[in-house]
DNA sequence: GTCAAAATAGCACGACCGTTCGTACCATTC
DNA sequence: GAATGGTACGAACGGTCGTGCTATTTTGAC
């Protein structure tokens, strides 16, 4: 994980923000409200415009493309997700309690946010089949954050919290799943109780792989 | 299950397919690639009238609204989806059998078929947030689908190929989860294994769920 | 072969899309 | 006060979209 974006923004010596960094940050912001909606396929500079009461050539003049906005949306979203999910959790004893702190803030995220669902499983879903810039910047953040969650799990291992014949990418994949049913059923279908489900069924895949 | 899509098109006396309902039938085809590719937001009626060697409003006519033929193709994929998933998995006997053919071909579908996602995943992406006829559509299918899933599971209990305290709707949930998992390391990342790791997965959960 | 009905084409519309371009405003610096 | 560079605007372009009309062609029953 730790990518570049939020941080060093421009000349290092500019203490404040320059104004148009103030303003990309604010149609950042709205754009990826409305990529939480939408898709990132539904991001439309006019209606950007709109919310943030600009023209769409100002909107535009920030990026210099759509595509360039998509990722732009991207990288915000990750930065964002790093800094709710993955910072805290890092900050867990390594081991268990740390892949558990991992799981839970991610299960927040994705369930409880519920005017903002997940830009990575829409992404996913929405550019499996489409190649291009956006793809490529999608899939690398996804890798990044899965290669962190395999991690954890190998550090449970080492830790002696879970067996040591424990199959990180079977463990990984199980537990994903869990998290894209819960969007499924949450989101979609409205069901209820699909955390308490998601929360359920990782104890149980936890439990699988305990010591004996 | 069961809808009345394919079946008694139209006028019941007419024995033969008239010319209108072949073409109809053409263009959904179409659609249905169209749509697996680009999702249901992604159905254009020019494309369709590009790929079908027709004129935009003659494919129009046939379905009166863009939103008609996304339903439409809606069910037409209900309908193969019964055919190749529902309806052959049914006539293996009851209980765990049966289960274990629903899953198998559930997943064969989301997995193998790589030129045709799954419209029911994508779908849910797409109209999750966004209201209307066309999502209530989907979800209904959805709903038929997930209903039938969930009385394999319980005829599984009441055969005694599962505990009688079995969680259906957890057990639900978690495959579900596997198969969502599929489609998104398949079809995005493109991770090789990942069905190997659906079945594991589905191993485990039904041998947690196994009279003791 | 005739004829009504069904099926399809052709054309135009208004709306929205991303993008380009010239220009005006406003600090800051010289 | 003049010059400069960042910032945003407004108008317009070419394109695609779904949709509504009106012809024209094709079909199928008699």
């Amino acid at each position: 994980m730790t990518i570049d974006t939020a941080a060093q923004r421009k000349r290092p010596n500019s203490r404040a923000l320059h104004k148009g960094q103030q303003t990309r940050a604010a149609i950042l912001d709205a754009a990826l409200a409305q990529a939480s909606h939408m898709g990132l396929e539904g991001l439309s500079i006019g209606a950007l415009a709109d919310v943030t009461q600009m023209s769409k050539s100002g909107v535009f003049a920030h990026f210099g493309s759509r595509e360039e906005l998509q990722i732009a949306v991207i990288r915000e979203y990750h930065a964002r997700f790093e800094e709710e999910v993955f910072f805290p959790a890092v900050r867990e004893p390594r081991g268990l309690p740390r892949l558990r702190a991992l799981f839970d803030r991610w299960l927040r995220r994705v369930s409880e946010e519920l005017d903002s669902g997940c830009i990575y499983i829409s992404g996913a879903v929405e550019f499996d089949d489409r190649p291009g810039q956006v793809r490529d910047a999608l899939v690398s953040m996804v890798q990044a954050w899965q290669a962190a969650l395999e991690q954890a799990i190998e550090l449970a291992i080492s830790s002696q919290h879970l067996r040591a014949d424990t199959d990180r990418l079977q463990m990984l994949f199980e537990v994903h799943g869990l998290i894209l049913s819960v969007h499924h059923d949450a989101r979609f279908l409205r069901l209820p109780g699909a955390i308490e489900r998601a929360r359920t069924g990782f104890e149980r895949i936890v439990s699988h792989y305990l010591p004996r």
